[in-house]
DNA sequence: AAAGGTTCGGTTTTT
DNA sequence: CCGAACCTTT
């Protein structure tokens, strides 16, 4: 049959098999660009037409809206629209299929309300009225964190579904119970409530549980590295039946770890499924080499990691550009020129870019120079279409006509304003919370009594019971535009003078037409679930000729020919705030993150950051670290950055004029940069009026200006303090303040003569090496060869020879793993120098003499243990593991649990 | 008591 | 630069 053929032919071998892998439990692991979504999308059409399953028994979870609308859209190429590809889906998404179909198991009516966190922080608001709390004492961030994390056990639900009279612990558990008390008589669900509604009836409802299990004969999971612990349980446990379950993810690119993402999941399948089959793809399709190896590069650097490289066959392509600029507009123009650059000298259109950052608000600077330049753009994400104040006002209405609930309520009451403020609003909470009835159930009642009376009350019932009467008659978008007139908000928006807000509700009003197109018999309850789980990316039309700007979070899974990477500062990328929360972890999942948004582009890639103060640290901005984790071979840096190191070659002032230049340093001297830190000043060459500093931060020797204003003496070195500095360091020394540039070259070329001599035998040894790894694989032998040599000759010029050495014993014959641990063990070894806790660095370089990282894992792990043990409630089980383990706050923390256990017992 | 205007604080990522 | 809190006017 010539549907086998179909979905099979293009693919490669790993992805033949993954197509074709369809029964039992099956692991990929996919790198960035092997074509992944080829392979899941080709599994699910070859399911469907080859083998003839329904694509009703086929649940194909994906982590994004945009993911799964992009799946469908790709499986509906493959095997035509006759299918109903409503499996094809979000966790979220499931869940609200599950929901909706069971809901009622609980005592939950099938048109529950579904919560964003805009709605969450209405209820709080709520809250914080009545228990006469401002955000000054707690912000509703931080009690939606607690919510969450309360909500990450089960045991919540038994207080939703039964409520049951709870003391609460403190002011933080008293809104806590509050908030689900809220939640209860309204039957709303937040995004946790999804999953944990859904685990609940699955564990606690057989007959349900079997009838789902049932219906689902082959589940594929996409990316599944950011699936969470209830995320995985949920597949697995429907995959019990019919035992088909088929994962795909790439540990290297979980980026959700801080919403939960277990990737250890996806690490241990196969001791999880003892049966279970393992296909690795880690061909790159997508990428030039030189954008792959910068990936490879800098993700080689985290710790926690299955070791994996990906290779290309891709041609050679352009060089990475660093770009550094003064300040953000600096950035932004640059970025903006260069585009409009590139679209009017080669081939390349404005769609062709996508503008990547860590936070929305960065995209501001990078718009307004958009604009001033006349190019092209859309935003994806941002400020969510459906978080707009507008759109939420309307919504809220059709709500309130569907649900009546309480959030809607307080929410439209008073918008626009009918006179109803807070004393009004807080007399009808009293008699709601009395009757225990809903806020407008409370004013339809007494709507006569002397608190409640009033002509702004009576027209809100009126408005509300007119719009109930037209909702079975009239379609949702029609509805709409009955109640944006009649409720005064087009008014109020008009006049507001805010167009903007007007293009919105249009928008919204085409988004709702087309959907109806779709799915004509929507109903209104359905319609408002779905659009909950929405963001706008769904909204966002992808056609036209326009540069794409996003959050790496949302670039994720997609590819653009040209990718721009901006704001690539220290607290922006990593993010100052995620380390503040979670330390070491942290710093790994942003690496992760700079190598998503890297391994996005196929042609070129640009990687820009700028001077100027950042908000969150309080700092003048500094490049990312992540910058100095790559080595200076693998890209071009343009800017002031370069500028400093040129200009000195090229004014040459001292010579030329005969003005002496003011010498502030000499050698010896340690100083600090303001962007690579501190230094050690090792020339001082008058001729050119520059010093040759050495950076250990970026291991590397740079010639700086001796007009550069950025130095300041932070030690000044006597003789003595040199000659006792050498023994240790390995750095090269002059006593003499002034060294020629003659002597220079001839070193130099005596150093190349040495290379020539024993390049012959490296060579021979590489190609020996290369041959023992890939016997068959001539390619591969070439491959290897190249990198391997490329890798000798960056380890022949470190100056650390402590490290290199460390790394030599680990690895003699590979260069490429050589380098690996040099670099590895060189940013170790300037943070252990760096580490303020000198107790703890003492025990770690005692642990591990001649190895920084290790040296720098365990102080990371000892200090995260050490702040542990201070929050510890029970003072006395702390006590008592500090006395047993003085040394060691790991083993502490696990005595401490010990003792904790056995109390419980 | 409600509406409207102004200041101030705190800024991550998504379902 | 946005939203909550505070202050002033109606």
């Amino acid at each position: 049959m010539d549907s086998i053929e179909k979905h099979i032919k293009n693919l490669n071998e790993q992805q033949l098999e993954a197509v074709t892998s369809t029964e039992g439990y099956v692991r990929v692991i996919a790198g960035a660009g092997s074509g992944k979504t080829k392979a899941l999308t080709s599994r699910y059409a070859y399911i469907v037409e080859t083998l003839g399953i329904s694509a009703s028994n086929i649940l194909c979870v994906t982590f994004t809206n945009k993911a799964s609308r992009e799946m469908r859209l790709r499986v509906k190429k493959l095997i035509g629209d006759q299918h109903d590809l409503s499996y094809i889906t979000t966790y979220h998404g499931f869940c609200v299929r599950v929901l909706r179909e069971d809901i009622n198991k609980i005592g939950y009516p099938k048109n529950f309300v579904i919560m964003d966190v805009e709605d969450q922080k209405t209820i709080l608001r709520d809250i914080y009225n009545e228990f006469g709390i401002t955000s000054k004492l707690i912000t509703f961030k931080q009690v939606l964190r607690h919510i969450s994390r309360r909500k990450s056990s089960q045991e919540y639900l038994d207080y939703i579904i039964n409520p049951t009279k709870k003391e609460p612990k403190n002011d933080l558990d008293k809104i806590f119970y509050r908030y689900l008390q809220k939640q209860q008589r309204n039957f709303a669900l937040d995004f946790d409530d999804l999953i944990n509604f859904t685990l609940y009836i699955f564990l606690t409802d057989k007959v349900v549980f079997e009838k789902w299990k049932q219906r689902l004969h082959y589940i594929q999971v996409d990316e599944m590295q950011d699936s969470s612990e209830k995320q995985f349980r949920l597949v697995s446990m429907l995959s019990e039946t019919h035992k088909n379950l088929f994962v795909v993810g790439d540990p290297d690119q979980t980026i959700y770890e801080w919403r939960g993402a277990r990737p250890e999941f996806l690490v241990d399948f196969n001791q999880q499924f003892p049966s279970s089959k393992t296909i690795l793809m880690n061909q790159n399709y997508r990428s030039t080499p030189n954008i792959l190896t910068l990936g490879n590069h800098i993700i080689k650097n985290n710790k926690v990691r299955v070791d994996k490289d990906m290779f290309t066959q891709n041609p050679q392509g352009v060089e990475v550009v660093h770009f550094h600029a003064k300040n953000e507009s600096e950035e932004g123009n640059w970025i903006a020129e260069e585009i409009s650059r590139l679209v009017s000298k080669e081939v390349c259109n404005f769609s062709d870019f996508a503008i990547l950052y860590r936070a929305n608000h960065i995209s501001r600077s990078i718009e307004q120079a958009l604009v001033k330049k006349n190019i092209p753009y859309t935003i994806f994400g941002g400020i969510r279409f459906f978080e707009r104040k507008e759109i939420k006002d309307i919504l809220s209405y059709l709500r309130m006509v569907e649900f009546e609930d309480d959030i809607s309520f307080l929410r439209i009451i008073n918008t626009p304003s009918r006179g109803l403020g807070k004393k009004f609003i807080e007399e009808v909470s009293m008699i709601a919370e009395n009757d225990n009835i809903s806020l407008y159930s409370a004013l339809q009642k007494n709507i006569a009594s002397d608190g409640l009376n009033r002509k702004g009350a009576k027209d809100f019932i009126d408005l509300i019971e007119e719009f109930q009467k037209l909702r079975s008659k009239k379609k949702i978008s029609d509805l709409i535009k009955i109640i944006l007139d009649q409720s005064g908000l087009t008014e109020l928006f008009r006049t507001d003078g805010d167009t903007d807000r007007l293009d919105n509700l249009i928008e919204l009003q085409n988004s709702i037409i087309a959907f109806e197109s779709e799915d004509e018999d929507i109903s209104l309850d359905e319609f408002l679930q779905e659009i909950t789980l929405y963001s706008d990316v769904d909204l966002e039309e992808d056609q036209g000729d326009k540069v794409k700007l996003m959050t790496i979070h949302t670039s994720k899974g997609l590819e653009f020919p040209f990718v721009f990477l901006c704001g690539f500062n220290e607290g922006i990328l990593p993010s100052a705030m995620s380390i503040k929360e979670r330390r070491a972890k942290a710093i790994e999942e942003e690496r992760r993150l700079t190598y998503v948004a890297i391994t996005r582009a196929e042609k070129a890639l640009y990687l820009t950051e700028s001077e100027g103060y950042n908000f969150s640290t309080g700092q003048n901005k500094q490049p990312s670290r992540f910058l100095f984790e790559i080595n200076e071979n693998f890209l071009v840096r343009k800017g002031e950055f370069r500028k400093d190191v040129d200009d000195s070659h090229l004014r040459m002032p001292s010579r030329l004029t005969g003005i002496p230049i003011d010498q502030e340093f000499k050698v010896g001297d340690i100083i600090e940069h303001k962007v690579w830190d501190e230094g050690e000043v090792i020339e001082v060459n008058r001729e050119k009026g520059e010093y040759l500093i050495y950076f250990s931060l970026i291991d590397s020797k740079k010639p700086i200006n001796f007009e550069f204003k950025g130095l300041t003496l932070i030690e000044s070195k006597t003789s003595e303090d040199i000659v006792e500095d050498t023994a240790e360091e390995v750095t090269i020394k002059k006593s003499d303040s002034e060294i020629s540039e003659t002597e220079d070259l001839a070193k130099s070329l005596q150093k190349e003569n040495d290379f020539k001599s024993i390049e012959s035998d490296i060579r021979a040894q590489i190609r020996q090496f290369a041959s023992k790894e890939y016997p068959k694989d001539k390619e591969m032998q070439d491959y290897v060869f190249s990198n391997q040599l490329e890798d000798f000759k960056f380890m022949d010029n470190v100056k650390d020879k402590q490290v290199k050495n460390i790394a030599i014993k680990d690895w003699p014959e590979d260069f490429t793993m050589q380098k690996h641990v040099y670099e590895k063990n060189i940013v170790s070894k300037n943070f252990m120098k760096n580490v303020s806790d000198k107790k703890l660095n003492k025990y770690a370089k005692k642990e591990w003499p001649s190895d920084f990282t290790m040296q720098q894992h365990v102080y990371e792990e000892q200090l995260e243990a050490k702040n542990q043990m201070i929050e510890f409630e029970h003072r006395d089980f702390a006590k008592r593991a500090e006395e047993e383990w003085p040394e060691d706050f790991k083993m502490q923390v696990y005595f401490y649990e010990k003792l904790v256990s056995g109390e419980e017992k």
